[in-house]
DNA sequence: GTTATAATTTAGCGCGCGTAAAGTATTTTG
DNA sequence: CAAAATACTTTACGCGCGCTAAATTATAAC
């Protein structure tokens, strides 16, 4: 390795014996020189170590290969995984993801969609906020730049959006809890940040008179993204109140499942399927904690993969301007039974 | 606001009545105009919505406003939560912060290093990923870009450290839990990823020295940053050996801790500090989680809010040139009570 | 060996802004 | 009110690379 420091394309292209603009399409696309010529210039890369500047590249380039990740919460393990997901695919696609955290704060989503549109991504892909979204600044956003939405859905804005099906969730769970035992209560935010909490609901209630049975929908109060203590404040009070009319508790996401799992600790209520459990406990999401909490949650997981799979590829389509007909697609969940429930 | 898209900033100082220098001025520091002059482009930026081009501001300036926070794990909601406060700091004193997770895998961090090269950073934040990090490339590294480690340390590199008291961290508990009952069992990982680890292990077992007691350290198999489940697997083969000669168990950290939890539930050993309660278990971190653990999980807090913020004001340093003779500062844990311990 | 085709070179403009130097206008100072 | 200090404008160049058209060369096809 040379010490000699290339200032710039100019300089190694004329080391490496090509031309600059050979040297441009290279970089460009390594596949689109002769072989020989790509030799020559792989070998002037190895002993001289170059790289073009990015940003004199963005800035002539029509389009960047910038990609925005967008999650309303980064702490949350569950979009930490999906984020990392959906970058691993962007970089092996030759793109740049950038990930950005709204922290729970509608304020932060809008900066951060002020601050991307600076950066000139080819696409975004967004998890919005959801109900505290600014919805006129995402809808303008999304005309701007290809965008696809995954896990919570902003309806009619006539964006992709890859989600779960939440419906499905319900009535998978709902149908095993009842058919092991007593059917399901439903423990619920009453204003939940997350839309696919009232799908969840309205698909509880849906599979629970499928069954000919009535259901019961617990709400606790409590705003933002401290999930699990107002779900432990507030699922220790509707314990106290006796709120639950089954010995059966079906929670909106795991995040509400693993405070409630504290609240029944705190109330000494045996959570399980043991004989001593006097309460069966579950949740929704697959959260990556909710297999290590006590007991172990039982859920339906959530299809990550999928999800990051369809998500970045639905992107990729839009990028290049595909006008994607079916351009929502939702997956179902599979049951994770633990001992929870 | 006028529809007429402002194509640069010649443009947009023409409308403004204000000569193109002046206003590339203003945007590096609305304060360097004069009142009079600044009120005009403000206006004129009111109902003309002009932004300079990031890429031609960074092609052209000595400095990007560009800082790179890379931490090894954002899937960990300890790193999320110090990503996050480090990144609002950041953008308070006008920076352009981003984050990226080596994801467990060095290379992936190697990658990053290269990757935050281009970006041509003002400086850059990063918790290593320890034992496992390419130290000769960390420290290549930080030899060309103004660098602040956090979280864990790469001994003699001198670079500035900003982290725990790790040996502090391990005394604070080991006396609390001695005096309040049996001194605890040390439970680590063999191999941990995180040079802290070996610290605290140092810690307890002079610690328990100090009260003129025996120290014993149990170390399990397993590598990686799975920790929930190697401690799962781990504890409970660690159980059923009857490995631990005394009622209360120190973990290395709160996930080791909050898998040892479950493989105590799973092993039919009631945790905690009531009558019924047969074994104590804390860790060290105030991880997220550990107070909706089951029961909630006594630990040792880290000061977050001091660590980012020094790494942060370290960091500026750093980039302006400032040589910090106390380049490493640790700060002290507090304990947290809970049910656990 | 000639022709067709693909790859490369040459030459040069343009991107949007930083920055320096020199000149002009405005404000401050005594 | 003149001189000095400050703020601003004008002019001009440079940053590193994308992109294109025309000219040239290398390779493949016949």
């Amino acid at each position: 390795m040379s010490d000699a420091k290339i200032k710039n394309m100019e300089e190694f292209a004329a080391i490496s014996g090509i031309s600059r603009p050979t040297v441009s399409k290279y970089f460009h696309d390594p596949d689109s020189v002769r072989a020989s010529t790509r030799e020559r210039i792989e070998k002037a890369l190895q002993d001289h170590d170059y790289r073009p500047n990015i940003y004199a590249v963005n800035q002539n380039r029509k389009l960047t290969k910038n990609i925005g990740i967008v999650v309303p919460y980064l702490a949350d393990p569950f979009f930490a995984e999906l984020a990392r997901n959906a970058e691993q695919r962007c970089i092996d696609a030759g793109f740049r993801p950038t990930l950005y955290s709204a922290h729970g704060n509608p304020s932060v989503e809008v900066e951060i969609l002020e601050s991307l549109r600076v950066l000139k991504p080819a696409g975004v892909l967004m998890a919005p906020l959801g109900r505290s979204s600014d919805r006129a600044v995402v809808e303008k956003f999304c005309a701007d730049v290809p965008t696809v939405l995954f896990d919570s859905e902003l309806p009619d804005l006539g964006v992709p959006y890859i989600g779960s099906d939440n419906a499905q969730f319900a009535r998978l769970i709902v149908d095993y809890l009842s058919r092991t035992g007593e059917p399901p209560c439903f423990l619920e935010m009453k204003y939940p940040a997350n839309p696919n909490a009232n799908k969840r609901r309205q698909g509880y209630i849906k599979a629970v008179e499928a069954l000919g049975l009535t259901p019961h929908v617990v709400s606790i109060e409590g705003e933002g993204w401290s999930i699990e203590e107002i779900a432990r404040i507030g699922g220790a009070k509707a314990i106290a109140k006796g709120a639950f009319a089954t010995r059966s508790v079906l929670c909106s996401n795991d995040r509400l499942a693993i405070g409630f799992l504290v609240a029944c600790y705190e109330s000494n209520l045996t959570v399980g399927i043991g004989d001593d459990a006097v309460i069966r406990v579950s949740g929704m999401d697959d959260h990556p904690f909710s297999r290590f909490t006590c007991p172990p949650l039982t859920t339906v997981a959530q299809d990550y993969e999928s999800i990051s799979r369809h998500a970045v590829e639905a992107l990729f389509g839009a990028i290049e301007g595909i006008e994607n007909p079916q351009n929502r697609i939702l997956f179902e969940g599979k049951l994770i039974m633990r001992q929870s429930a």
